[in-house]
DNA sequence: TCCGGTATATTCGGTGCCGAGTATTTGGGA
DNA sequence: TCCCAAATACTCGGCACCGAATATACCGGA
């Protein structure tokens, strides 16, 4: 059977490989360091699940076993061409081709009907709330980046998210205004419906 | 152990049998009608394993065992007091907590920089059309949905998914017409990378 | 030199999710 | 009335994912 793009660790890690070999513990200690983790998770159960899964289908192979001073055995693995060809067309894809994804906020604001409009408007404040300092913590984090010296292009997933919150915002109070002033429409029968 | 809110299936639930009794099928077939599946991720599998969940946790309980014509046993579920309360509350949460979620296309951006920019350009304007055509589809739903006469708070979650779309158009757009001009951030060393 | 906290590196059992598969019934066309 | 496709209703084995647990090595202070 052919490998299946399910988990995005997967390319985290051809990622990594394709710069240099490495061993699965110095993959996570990478990609803590560059922030990697805040866009693709991580955790040690599926990385060594992800890295055997690619092995078995010689997207990458294990290049060595180091033993490095009195420490436990590590293995190193590398990257193949098959690998590297995986890297450039799943990412083609990933890019091209939006995916059906199920953001948690869409289930909960599709049923908001069933809670009274106070408490609606009271979370839905609170979501802005929140969504307004995530606005200014990441404002914060690209300033800082900028100021190291790094290119737009290293941090450009955060330009994309950026751009998703402040939208997101911006319909949180729409909403907001609207349920205050009553304007939105259905209002009537919601607000019938919870007395 | 205390009920876990990992699959918003589960609330799905929880609002259907807060209008009335069900059995796991109709449940699905419910969805289906409504569009709700577009929203919440349904499958048989999950159903039912998570209707079992929330019996156990005494959320719902099995009201009756019909027998209907001659149609196989189903097992009707009706919600428990606790659980309406766990529907509302966990409403409030979803709402007013905007959760870590990893969407695929922010991992595919960060790595855009490993593919020479005339393939990254082609892949982010087929993204952008690909938008562009599911901003028109929703947009044709919606005014169907108005024209039944449907009021707004009924597809409240189709408002805010537009308002989403739009909003990664208009980043698409940006995106594409930097790359294309050469003006994005690191640029130079990117084409320098791949020739 | 002894002790413990932190860093290194991986394993493993449990669990939830998936979707193809099964079994029965109904409806409608020939 | 016979047959088959579609609808009804649920089951089950497999597998990816998770994160807590394990085991060893290093390093600094008392």
């Amino acid at each position: 059977m052919s490998f299946k793009r399910t988990n995005p660790l997967a390319l985290a890690v051809l990622a990594l490989l394709s710069e240099r070999p490495m061993h699965p513990y110095e993959m996570a200690q990478t990609m803590r360091e560059r922030h990697q983790e805040e866009v693709i998770k991580l955790n040690y159960g599926s990385l060594y699940t992800v890295v055997e899964s690619l092995q078995k289908h010689e997207l990458i192979t294990a290049s060595a076993t180091q033993k490095a001073g009195n420490r436990p055995e590590r293995t190193v693995y590398a990257v193949t061409d098959a690998g590297t060809a995986e890297l450039h067309d799943w990412l083609r894809e990933l890019i091209a081709v939006p995916a059906k994804e199920y953001p948690r906020f869409e289930a909960g604001i599709s049923l908001v009907g069933l809670l009274p409009p106070d408490d609606a408007l009271a979370v839905v404040e609170q979501r802005e709330t929140a969504v307004g300092e995530q606005i200014v913590a990441l404002a914060t984090l690209i300033e800082q980046l900028k100021t190291m010296g790094l290119p737009q292009l290293a941090w450009i997933e955060l330009d994309y998210r950026m751009a998703m919150l402040r939208a997101e915002r911006s319909w949180l109070t729409w909403f907001a205004t609207a349920t205050r002033k009553g304007t939105v429409g259905g209002y009537d029968s919601w607000e019938a419906r919870h007395r």
